[in-house]
DNA sequence: TAGTGGTCTAGACCACTCA
DNA sequence: GAGTGGTCTAGACCACTAT
């Protein structure tokens, strides 16, 4: 057969220790088999069955005490996590109905502040999106995107009514999006965008800035999202 | 002899990379050796070595491409990162001179909000730590810290001056912090609080909640900041 | 084709926890 | 002492990139 079954094989056991865990088949705080175990489970050697477990570890779904065995951890990080996922994958995921409606999309210059997060020269031609979204109806966000228009040709065609410019990136330019940064701080809002998202003339809203980068560290797209930080506060995992 | 040198070689082998790259020996972009070189160059096996590059490839200092070889990457996560460092730690690092008052040190009942986030019974004692910090002579956050009374004995013995929390945690009752998590969201300031941060009655202020917790995802800490967001920023590094 | 990283084996010995 | 995880070896073969 040639299936999808050429998968390593330590992709193999986290699957089958992940799906253990959403499955409650392993409790919270419950110990799961040791690592000989696994070793006879998928015929495979120690190491290989460290290797997922390690890795487990490090997203926070287990963890390990020498001596005594291998634990499922009374929280995962990854759904609180500060993942890279898109606002609509992320608010569905949290059961809300979202909407998006496209205020702007065209080519401008790039400023400084846009040049220097792309890495690009300044004036140079980037795709500028703004995007107003909001959750079950109500205006949560205003997102200002910018491209390097040279990295994304025809871009326009892809993005069609309420896109996932993660989706685009990742399936349309085949762009892998590795890490991101992220900066947050508050700012008094212009009249406009302080009338889209609030119907008031000055409102101090929450910005969040994030850069993506691909895995050679190049800049893929930069955004800026202005957020009424009363109705909708952000989440993450710090770890050591 | 019996130095510190029992690390294992793994250790060594990221703390000589890492060193390296601060060093700017290694420069970002550029090829580091291959695993068959350090192999030789420690003596030791790919599989160590392997070991080794991965942890330093998760922690974004390197990435990998097969067939080419492991590169230094443009930035590395742990500065920005969302790694639990204390905010002295962090201001410092990044240059600047820091200064903490204490407004407040009580033990007092545990609240809903607070007993929910340290996973104990409402009605608890908790040890409520007020601090008001200063950077460069600015006020930018004060700070609500509760901690279940029951762990922390004779906690104000080593409360003193300017202390840092997680220092206490840690050196003190060996209670070694493993995660956090944090939730960001806006809010307006009472009177009270405006007025110490910013001079003023009503301001709007950037809120972070923080709960520490160890491997065993016990809650250890939970700290409310409130955040002149217009003078400071939080910066954060999200990963797939 | 040579050189790189990706996966994996079948052991070994050590450190720690618990009964 | 039995069972667990922590470190490590000395190989193997495969997949991918460059030239």
């Amino acid at each position: 057969m040639m299936e999808e079954n050429q998968k390593p094989i330590y992709q193999k056991i986290e699957d089958y220790i992940t799906s253990n865990i959403k499955s409650s088949q392993y409790a919270k705080g419950m110990m799961i088999p040791s690592e000989e175990e696994f070793c006879k489970l998928f015929n495979t050697s120690r190491m290989t069955v460290r290797k997922s477990l390690d890795s487990l570890v490090s997203k926070g779904y287990l963890h390990k005490v020498q001596g005594r065995g291998t634990f499922v951890s009374q929280f995962n990080f990854e759904k609180t996590m500060n993942s890279i996922t898109g606002w609509k994958e992320t608010m569905q995921a949290a059961g809300f109905k979202t909407k998006s409606t496209l205020l702007k999309m065209e080519t401008i210059k790039a400023n400084e502040k846009v040049a220097k997060n792309l890495n690009i020269k300044m004036e140079s031609d980037v795709i500028f999106i703004e995007r107003l979204r909001y959750a079950d109806g109500i205006p949560i966000l205003i997102e200002h995107t910018f491209l390097n228009a040279s990295m994304y040709p025809d871009f326009n065609k892809h993005a069609i009514h309420d896109f996932s410019l993660y989706d685009i990136i990742e399936k349309e330019y085949h762009l892998p999006i590795h890490h991101a940064y992220q900066k947050i701080r508050t700012q008094k809002l212009e009249k406009r965008e302080s009338n889209l998202l609030f119907s008031i003339d000055d409102a101090s809203v929450m910005v969040l800035e994030n850069v993506s980068f691909d895995t050679y560290t190049r800049p893929l797209e930069f955004t800026i999202s202005y957020i009424d930080g009363e109705k909708y506060a952000l989440r993450y995992v710090a770890q050591k």
